[in-house]
DNA sequence: TATGAATGAGCGTTCATTCAT
DNA sequence: CATGAATGAACGCTCATTCAT
């Protein structure tokens, strides 16, 4: 059986390059991600990363899903610290803010696939998506079943809304964090901290 | 007085490459908006653009301003139906995915600025957008007087957090417009309606 | 007779675009001179330039013409300081430097029709050297009759070397003027006396 | 040990860009050596030429240590020729001009770095000058210490004014050489050795 | 005579992708 | 499996020159 090994051995060079696709998307960002950079980091040849992937885009993909998977596990950590399912949904809003932070040119992963590539998302890339709604997803309707949200609450609707606020919200406080900083005379985070009590306080059932 | 009929037509000229990579625009999306594609469209030289805008930056960024500016009179054509400061603002918000799905490709200006230009956004670009949320905060000022919305809530913040907001949605709508239709068997239109009633309700005053 | 009054007329608009070609030249150099700059400079439209100078290279002769003029001029008031033809030879050599210095950017233009043009120099052009060389030699010819300068020297020849010598300076100070300066301890118009004195005494007889 | 073997592909390959570089030089002249011209002379596409040489500068920066280099071959050559320091150099400048008629066009590389590059001269081309100019030197004051010429003669500054009367020599050669010979009556080779005469004369001791 | 808009070839440079080895 | 040299189209931009008015 050498070709599980075999296997292996090919996903552990796939990581590599992601790897190092990582390394260059957090050091230049995404329009500097160029597959000369990624070899050159990676240490391979440029044609090699071909073996692995079959275009620029799909090592973008899985780049996506990785940051993904990443977010995922913030959302999972955020949901341990406490019970509350309204607490953790606060906590969730909270953890996605966090992950712009540590990870700043992440967020241009967001839009690529519409704005750049000829195809749509690839499955495996709507799937981690799918991963992350079902977790935001299961945290709302716990609060629905508590009744700690509205009951007209459509949860699936509104982890959609709330996926996409967030986004929103990222995206502005990366374009104009500073002249909202100056012109608010707070900092960014208590800036989101606002729309993060905005939403939990919008949802919550009176 | 030559002169200001020469800057007229000048300006005509101007106009008309402005129309040409709208059409590009609208029609491939920001990032196939080259300086070829634009002439092309506008059966120009390429060298003939330059002699209108003095860098491909330029023509963005006026693309930009026409757009803000037509998302203003929209916003101006909302508010117009009702006194009631509230209902305005749900009309704004609702104007804003009128104007996605009038001019599909035209939320990608949105960031350009950061990702893309060496420069800061101009101060006619700036002012644009300055008066969209002077605009919106005029209205939520009024609402806040009339005590409509929450004393709590801070008018420019809000407009920002409210203008990041519709961000996200609108480009959640364009990723993922499909597949949010056939999940939520709803079309996005409707899911969109439930994002501004939820905007709206969160700062209703009780 | 109106023709003449034309030609009077037609003269000083191509004096208007040469003024305007030098205070290009001497703002930006040889290689920013360019058709849309001294158009602009001379506040006519690009295309007015070509009904008096046919090309580009046009300009750049009469501007050489003009610059050889000056030169000439220099040269004239050298030679009236003193009686002596050895000590004009000196003034001359040393006015050399002068015009560099206050005319900086136009030792660009020595080279400029073997370098960029694809014809020779104009014979108009030609004539002006010839003006400075028959100066030159002129005032080495009395040196010569007077039996200050060595009799075996060639006058025409050594004009010749000389102005290429001359050059060669003013090129050497323009392109490593501060290492010279550093290296040598002591500022360019130091350096360049000592070369004058080399001329000076290499012909003087003895 | 691959890596040798492939540094010195990698290093052939260089050198007929450079080869082709030069065709293109001694053809078409220095303002014609484009990157399009270069690459067709080479037959290799325009981007090949960037795997081996990150600008353009860097191209004509190779060229001109190529030059510097066969010139300093030269100089040796013309050293080796005799024990007698002023043979020596008079064997220089005279190789100076041999130099001019075997490549032609490569004087022009003399003045490109102050000219046209953004930047100084890379240390790499700073350091084949300052090779000539430490052979020229050490043939001066070896010529010095034998007493055979004068002595308040600054080596390291006569050096500096030899290289650049040779420079100026060598153009007014190439830009009125034919004007030369015809006006002289001798060819240009005769009119340069009397410089050289001229020089070697002026510096020696009596 | 004068305009200045328009041209179009040219520039240096980048980069995803291919393919012979 | 791995290489990395080579490609070639595309990019944004400049500018001398032309020509209809």
């Amino acid at each position: 059986m050498l070709k599980a090994r075999d296997q292996k051995e090919k996903n552990l060079r796939k990581q590599l390059i992601l790897d190092s696709a990582e390394v260059v998307l957090e050091r230049r960002g995404l329009h500097k991600l160029s597959i000369s950079a990624v070899a050159k980091e990676a240490k391979l040849a440029q044609g090699t990363l071909y073996l692995y992937f079959s275009k620029k885009e799909d090592i973008i993909a899985q780049l996506t899903i990785r940051s993904r998977q990443k977010l995922l596990a913030l959302f999972h950590q955020a949901i341990e610290k406490t019970e509350d399912p309204l607490e953790q949904l606060r906590n969730i809003l909270q953890a996605n803010f966090k992950f712009y932070n540590k990870y700043r040119l992440y967020y241009e992963l967001v839009n690529f696939y519409k704005v750049n590539a000829e195809e749509n998302e690839p499955p495996e890339l709507k799937q981690t998506s799918r991963n992350i709604s079902a977790l935001v997803a299961s945290v709302l309707d716990r609060a629905k079943t508590q009744g700690l949200i509205r009951p007209s609450i459509n949860v699936a609707e509104f982890t959609y809304i709330a996926w996409a606020m967030c986004n929103g919200m990222v995206q502005m406080v990366d374009l104009s964090g500073p002249q909202i900083t100056s012109e608010l005379n707070k900092p960014t985070e208590d800036f989101y901290t606002t729309y993060v009590n905005f939403v939990i306080e919008g949802i919550r059932a009176h």
